[in-house]
DNA sequence: CATGCAGCAAATGTATACATAGGCCGACGT
DNA sequence: ACGTCGGCCTATGTATACATTTGCTGCATG
């Protein structure tokens, strides 16, 4: 693999699991010693992941990891509602319905992937992951397809502000089958108002259980 | 200014005007030579076009410029109708009357700067572009502000393949004042309508215009 | 005591040399 | 004659040396 896209993958890793904390300073010789790549595919690195809006430049003090508060929370839902709601009323309209009725059922079952034995919920997101995926792919449009990814890359950070209890696992499990069950059916608006009930509950969940530091 | 900016903003300029076509292969060597400037920021400008979508690594021959084609057309405007609806509905509610009442008033005498004597249309396009910027501004929503904003690069692009005669712009004002007009009255939903209303008039004269090469 | 300027130091920005991989062309074999 | 293999050559990927800018510190002056 190239350097850059290690230093890239590494970073980007560091960034969305909290490891690196908002507003650290990515130094291009500190980082580039320490992922053990010279500063040019750094560079390429650290410019990839301000395109992508991880970080920022901050004027003087160089790349600093961006910061991502209880506002920005706000925002992003606030996108995340119009582009999410129109996946998946396009997704409804235009979606495979033997897919999304077979990842219905899957989550149906979902609550008993959630068990103790997985503090990480590893099988849950995946499923979760796989929706995510069947819509992008149903919608045909891959400018929207390419804002809706790029908007999951900050909900993943926002998504550790929020405590991912069992309890509110299984009842957004519950809210993902209504989505899958409504493209399934091929009922667009049902869709994209299943859609608006699950973004505003996990807001609300975030906003409940967030415990300012 | 430093060389990585220079040669980003000039082949960016290039591709929107369509100087440099579809397809052309940017290769490194040849375009640092031609821009006056060495191998590495002229890297880092194709990155952040590459990241922009303007240009794609076409893998084996480097990077290339970007195709768009009319099915592209129809997936932008689908992406731009859900943007710009909801980007128009939040200037409506949080935004400044009187900021949208003067661009309304400026946009009803607009006719008037579609003279013969100004082929480009400079004072037209740059009416246009400060009622995107005010509506930018006022949802206070950085987020999809951005997503706005990167949206609308490639509209540049498009605007290309339409034949912009005076009177399809004479039109496009009266629809942009519309819009400016909801804004400042405060209606979200009329704000959104109105908008719906501009991008499938434009959408159907780029379509109905278009002649294929 | 505060403020501004000058010099220094460390960071980023740029150029270039070098490594490496992949594609193309020619030759050889079937 | 066509396909395949091998070598060369040109492209990108990386490292590093050098330039340049900017922020900080300390001293001097008002």
């Amino acid at each position: 693999m190239r350097a850059s896209e290690r230093a890239y993958q590494t970073l980007r890793e560091e960034i969305l699991d909290w490891s690196l904390l908002p507003g650290t300073v990515l130094a291009e010789v500190e980082q580039s010693e320490r992922l053990g790549v010279s500063r040019t595919p750094l560079r390429e690195a650290l410019g990839r992941l301000g395109a992508e809006g991880l970080t920022r430049t901050a004027r003087g003090r160089g790349v600093v990891v961006s910061d991502i508060s209880l506002e920005d929370v706000d925002e992003l839902f606030e996108l995340r509602e119009t582009l999410e709601g129109k996946a998946a009323a396009l997704a409804a309209e235009r979606g495979d319905s033997t897919v999304f009725g077979e990842l219905h059922e899957e989550l149906l079952a979902a609550p008993g992937l959630i068990s103790e034995a997985d503090p990480a919920r590893h099988d849950y997101y995946e499923l979760v992951g796989r929706l995510d995926e069947a819509i992008d792919s149903a919608i045909s449009n891959s400018y929207l397809a390419q804002a809706v990814r790029s908007l999951r890359v900050h909900l993943v950070r926002v998504r550790r502000l929020a405590a991912d209890d069992a309890t509110r696992l299984t009842a957004a499990a519950a809210e993902h089958a209504a989505i899958a069950e409504a493209i399934a059916s091929g009922n667009p608006r049902l869709a994209e108002a299943a859609t608006t009930l699950h973004l505003h509950r996990s807001l609300s969940h975030i906003k409940a259980t967030h415990t300012p530091r």
